[in-house]
DNA sequence: GTACTAAAATAGGCACGCCTAACTCAGCAG
DNA sequence: CTGCTGAGTTAGGCGTGCCTATTTTAGTAC
């Protein structure tokens, strides 16, 4: 009754893509970390966790640190893939400076549907090998 | 201590375009069309116009139907640019069909700062009259 | 091993935004 | 004028996501 029908907030998602990143840095992603990148207070951390942990997207327990499972790590994986392609869309087809374009696709990231992000992605291509058409 | 600080969220800016919409075509708004436009009940539209009478954004009496005041229209008229704005990027620049473009447009408009709106309108202005660069 | 410190967890609360169920009122049929 | 009907409102509740204040724990200093 939930195996994956259960959707993720935006505000989980970017749970999961902080953990990536942090596990990236430093291999392990520790609760007050989390909550200074995302700004946010540590209970917040915590129950976002204990959430993440119930749909098996991260291994924690009582005061360790989190990682990401083999499902938590894919979910980030396509998260941040589609932050890339919108901050590169922000910054090379719109010229929008870097910063902007980076707080940006923040927001961005979790509106955009996969189909039309293929079309932002689509665009950005053919600007940069077609230049033009 | 609330004369303009007081943001409005994504779902206020929704009823505010929403009774904009029905003003246009019945020159009123009943809260059962918003409620059906919206795709909210009843209960949720009254509650709504309590918070945005209160902010002096529209008029609405017990039992009768709600009006923009100036304000509440100059800020409906602004939502609804972004919208007419970011709609016809998605349709002109990236060829999304125009079912999916408008649902998109819902979202986007009330993600983007009105800066990089203006990056958005630049690219597809330029691309009108100018056809490239 | 005991004491301290800093990180993490629990407890409790608040604001939104939505819902269903139940009540109230306005307007019309008769 | 009585009663019906349906639009609108109130009452109460739920989930999310955040907060502060307090407690628990792990790790280190000595």
């Amino acid at each position: 009754m939930e195996p994956q029908s259960e959707m993720l907030s935006a505000s989980l998602e970017d749970y999961l893509e902080a953990i990536l990143l942090l596990e990236r840095e430093s291999r392990v992603a520790r609760v007050s970390e989390i909550a200074d990148q995302l700004h946010v207070s540590r209970p917040s951390v915590t129950g976002a966790l204990k959430n993440l942990a119930g749909r098996g997207l991260v291994a924690h327990e009582r005061y360790g640190h989190a990682t990401l499972t083999e499902e938590g790590e894919r979910i980030a994986l396509e998260v941040e893939r589609r932050h890339v392609a919108i901050r590169d869309f922000l910054t090379e087809v719109l010229s929008i400076p870097a910063v902007q374009a980076e707080t940006t696709a923040c927001k961005l990231e979790h509106v955009l549907e996969p189909d039309i992000l293929a079309h932002f992605v689509a665009y950005a291509d053919s600007l940069r090998d077609g230049r033009q058409a």
